[in-house]
DNA sequence: CTGAAAGCGCTAACAC
DNA sequence: GTGTTAGCGCTTTCAG
């Protein structure tokens, strides 16, 4: 019969005939210091009457929490699901719960979520968030600042290039290398024998947008290819937004042997882009993309693209913000496919 | 100057020269008993030493927190992130932080989730889980119960099938027309002409499986067809699920017209198959699927299948579940495109 | 309108 | 080993 409102500990200790102090400790403390008669008691209590410690009541009495604060852009993005996925599933082998909050790309409400989540008292904070270019707004700053201040861990996803936002005190920034990864692919191509490019650059605005950019012309200048500014088109960090880019490419007229798309989602739309235009995708004009999310392993053609171990990341940035000693930097993999076989 | 550790309501009031109880009215409480004066002080105060209230502490004083809690299968599966998505949105418009638990899909998980969750004392809960035929596991039963009984609300996801499993008493279903929608794509499908079909059946256990199955058993038998059984083909509620179910089809070299895999997923897996053979998806063997992923629109050819409106359904299944009286059912609509156009 | 004081459910010294 | 007793940070009667 389902006791009524809720069970507390003290329900436990008077059924269990032990002081509150004893249940607290067969339940939950340093263990070894209970006689096992009165543990077997409590414990059979606590089952009957199906207690379950109030997490709120322990935080605020032990002074710590078991949360973890897990920031995404959008978790709808298969990109951000994949690192919630690892991040959650490595927070769950600490013992942690997540919670998830979405910024929407949103910079002013990155402020008021950091705010919210100050107030979880986490115990690690995982930044996933694709931060705006010129350093997050001083309130962002200051929000971050405030956690660390507050005692938490906090881990932040980085580009090979944002030298100065890493340096935000405090935070274990976990670098992915896109701008590494980036170059390797316009490596990898030319020498595949692409030798006219553009890039499909997302927002300009982005960071790893960005990062993706200026590593990929940086490869092809490496291998004397010099791309014109013309040949790099900004758009919505999206599947749509890929889509535009490459219409306005074709629109112009200038239909490069092989485009760049920062993203697997904007790759996706440019194939569209240029199929609806009667063009062979992967023939007419090679698309590479970024991520090698796997959602998209079936489109055809097969994706070039450059794949990061997306769930590892989510797990090493749990890892890293509760303070553990593992890699801060994870590079990717360039996959070559048949969208740029030529 | 960051002030070391953390700061307290009690710091609050004392800059502001103000009781504890004056402090917390003027922040939280319910508003109009507070002089404008002192109100303003305490703002000020709070601001200069960047106080954020403990939420953990307020749990505990108030008896009920801010949080909602939300069960999913597999955050990175688009089908979950996308329910995700809208029930995050939800209950942040709620004013409630998410914190999410993914079972994997595995009934004994779910049972020590439930545990954790109990732990949170969440103001309610959204259980989107595949739960598994033949009723949830005693146990997982009684953990839902321990919710209810401990006062939070809980809604759960659930096919137009399971009238039993609707039965756990004091939770909120948000039934999906699973069936219905089934039926009708079925209907649509015999209406474009097609004759003889296979179902890719992903896991007969799934209630969310089963029900698409019958559904559309029971809309092409409302046509006249029957289906034999050596034509409803088992296999993981998965991409590779749908690759193998299809494969498997094919070697017996019973080829239908069409087929249904009861995820877009799968039926993903299965174009695959099927072009893996030589053959020509949409063409020489027609495939629909379900849920209409975003993610997955610019598959070629793009999938015939039934839209379902996951955010929607998350973010009502949110509102369910705090008690507002909202849609308990949801339909799907039949999107017909090229995989099944003959 | 404001303050003093009693909890909320649990942990952690500190005795016995 | 086990019980007593302060708190943890905040809310909320109950008197002023």
């Amino acid at each position: 019969m389902p006791e009524r409102g809720t069970v507390t500990l003290a329900d436990v200790a008077e059924l269990a005939g032990v002081s509150l102090a004893t249940a607290s400790r067969a339940l939950n403390g340093s263990a070894r210091k209970v006689r096992p008669e009165s543990l077997e008691r409590v414990h059979s209590a606590a089952q009957e009457l199906r207690y379950t410690a109030n997490v709120q009541a322990q935080a605020v009495a032990r002074g710590t929490t078991t949360t973890l604060a897990l920031v995404v852009g959008d978790i709808a993005d298969p990109y951000f699901a994949a690192i919630a996925a690892g991040a959650i599933r490595a927070a769950d082998d600490a013992g942690l719960v997540v919670t998830i909050t979405s910024t929407g790309g949103d910079a002013a409400r990155e402020e008021s979520v950091l705010a919210v989540i100050a107030g979880l008292r986490p115990r690690a904070v995982v930044l996933a968030v694709s931060r705006h270019l010129g350093g997050s707004s001083e309130a962002s700053r200051n929000g971050v600042a405030a956690l660390v201040a507050g005692g938490a861990g906090v881990a932040a996803l980085m580009s090979d290039v944002d030298g100065i936002a890493a340096g935000t005190p405090g935070v274990h920034g976990l670098v992915i290398r896109n701008l590494g990864g980036a170059a390797a692919l316009a490596g990898a191509l030319v020498e595949q024998g692409h030798d006219s490019f553009a890039v499909l650059a997302g927002d300009p605005d982005l960071v790893t947008a960005h990062a993706r950019v200026e590593g990929f012309v940086a490869g092809l200048a490496a291998h004397g290819i010099r791309l014109p500014d013309a040949a790099i088109v900004p758009s919505a960090f999206s599947r749509d937004g890929g889509y535009a880019a490459m219409s306005r490419l074709l629109d112009a007229g200038s239909v490069p042997r092989c485009v760049f798309a920062v993203t697997d989602l904007m790759a996706v739309g440019a194939v569209a882009a240029i199929r609806d235009r009667g063009l062979v995708p992967g023939v007419d004009v090679g698309v590479a993309g970024f991520d090698d999310v796997q959602m998209l392993a079936d489109v055809v053609p097969a994706l070039s693209t450059v794949r990061l171990p997306l769930e590892e990341i989510g797990a090493l940035a749990v890892r890293r913000a509760l303070g553990e000693d593992v890699t801060g930097v994870v590079d990717g993999e360039v996959v070559l496919r048949a969208s740029t076989a030529r």
